[in-house]
DNA sequence: CCTGCACTTAACAATTTGATAATATTATAA
DNA sequence: TTATAATATTATCAAATTGTTAAGTGCAGG
C-alpha cells in the first residue's frame, strides 16, 4: 500500500480546519493543521509535507507571504501549496498562482471539489514514474524499453516487446488472437496467424520462463 | 532558447475557442485548435501537444469522453488536461477530476485566471530541470550551454547540445525519433531521419562514452 | 572573398527485424 | 485411439532500420 502522503492546513478559523481536516482524513491523509502563517511555517519545516493547504488571510503572515517564504527554501521547492480564498476575486486568484501556488479553492468550500482536487494533484505528481509493470520476478518498464529478470536485463525486438508488455497489463486475462493483432499491428495491416505464434515463441525463449500459457482455440495468458 | 508549448484546444464556439488561442498565443504558446472531440484526437495524435483544454460540451464526442480516450493511449498517459465548463456543476467538476483531468475552468473565462492557470502547470510539470543535469561522470548546463566530463568540457554544437541535454533530461526514457524531432526541431520543419542519426554520432563521438544506446524501431536513450 | 563551422542530405553498408512457408507436435472431441 | 484442428518450431528471405562516410548548403567572422 501507498504511504500516507502529509497534509499541512493553516487557516485561522477553527470551523474551516475542522472540515478541511475531517474531509481529508477520510481520504486516507495525514494531517498536520496550523492556526496562523508562523505556525505554518514552523510546521512545514518540522514536518516536511507533501502538500500544504494556505488561507490566504490569516492573522500575522498571510498565505502569500507564507507561500514566498516557503518557495525561497530549497526544502519547498516543488512542495504542492494550495490557497483558499473567501473571496472569489480574480486578482487575488492571479496573484496566488503567480507566487507559486498550484491551484486555490474558493470558500465556501465543497468538501468534494476540495477531495477531488487533492487527489488530482497527487495523481499529477505520481505520474512522473509509471509505466513500470511488475509481475512476480519479471520488470517491464514501457518508458525505458526494458524487461528486467531477476536483475538481467532481457532485450527484447520491438514487436516482442509490445506483445510481451500487451499479455502482462493484464496478469491472467486471456488475450484472443484477434484482440492482440488489433492492438499490436492495428486494423489496417494484416499478417497470417502463424506470426503470432513465432513472436510468442522468441518471448518465451528469450525469457527463459514459462509465463505465457496457451490457451488452444482462443488466445494467450501471461501468468507467473 | 525553449522551443514554445503547444496547446490544443477543443471548443465547439468559435468565440470562445479564439478567445482561448488569443490569449495564450499572446503568452507565447503555440496553439492547435479543434472543432470538436473527434477532432481533437486526431490532431492530438498527430501534433503530440503538452497540454489539452477540452470543452466538456461538445457536439460528438464530449470533452470526458474524448479524456478518456487519450488516457487510454500510452502517449497521453501524463499530458496535461483542463475541461472547460459552462455551468458551475459541482458533480460535472468532480466527474472530470476523477476522469484524469487535471484541472478545469468554468465559463465565462478570465483570460487572466486562464492563463495563470496554464502558467502553474507548466511551471509544475517542469520543476525538475533545474539548469543542471547531472548523470554520472557528465554534467550539463543547460543555461551555460556547457558539457563537462571529469572536468573537462566538451563543445557540443547546439543541436547537438539540445539532443543530449534531450536524452539526458530523463536517463533511461527512451525518446522516440518523432518524440526527439518535435522537442528539437518543432513541428514545422521537416527533416530527414538520418540527421538525427549523424547528430547521435557527433554527440557519441565527441563523448568518447558509449552512454547513448539505440533502441532499435523505437529510438534513443541515455544511460551510463 | 575566403575559411571554417553547423546543419542537412544522399548514398551505401551493415545489421536486425518481422512475416511466411513448411514441417513437426500437441490437444481435443468423436 | 484416431482424426482433426490448433499451435510450436525452424529456416529463410524481404523489408525496415540504423551506422557511416562524404558531400552540399548557408552563414558568420576574419
Amino acid at each position: 500500500m501507498h504511504i500516507s502522503k502529509k497534509i499541512l492546513i493553516a487557516d485561522d478559523e477553527p470551523d474551516i480546519l475542522e472540515i478541511l481536516q475531517f474531509n481529508l482524513h477520510a481520504e486516507g491523509y495525514e494531517i498536520i493543521t496550523a492556526k496562523n502563517g508562523d505556525e505554518a511555517i514552523e510546521k512545514a519545516k518540522k514536518t516536511e509535507p507533501d502538500l500544504i493547504i494556505l488561507d490566504m488571510m490569516m492573522p500575522g503572515k498571510n498565505g502569500i507571504e507564507v507561500c514566498n517564504l516557503l518557495r525561497m527554501m530549497p526544502a519547498f521547492k516543488s512542495t504542492l501549496i494550495i490557497f483558499l480564498t473567501a473571496m472569489s476575486d480574480e486578482s487575488t486568484e492571479i496573484k496566488g498562482l503567480e507566487t507559486g501556488a498550484d491551484d486555490y479553492l474558493t470558500k465556501p468550500i465543497s468538501p468534494k471539489i476540495l477531495t477531488s482536487k487533492v487527489n488530482a494533484l497527487f495523481r499529477r505528481l505520481n505520474k512522473e514514474d509509471n509505466g513500470i509493470i511488475k509481475v512476480g520476478d519479471i520488470e517491464i518498464d514501457r518508458e525505458k524499453y526494458v524487461v528486467m529478470h531477476n536483475g538481467n536485463e532481457i532485450i527484447l525486438a520491438r514487436k516482442e516487446f509490445e506483445l510481451l508488455a500487451l499479455l502482462a497489463s493484464k496478469p491472467g486475462k486471456v488475450f484472443l488472437r484477434n484482440e492482440i493483432l488489433n492492438q499490436i499491428w492495428g486494423t489496417e495491416v494484416i499478417v497470417g496467424d502463424r506470426t503470432i505464434d513465432v513472436h510468442i515463441r522468441k518471448i518465451r525463449q528469450k525469457l527463459g520462463l514459462d509465463c505465457i500459457t496457451t490457451v488452444k482455440g482462443v488466445g494467450y495468458k501471461f501468468e507467473m
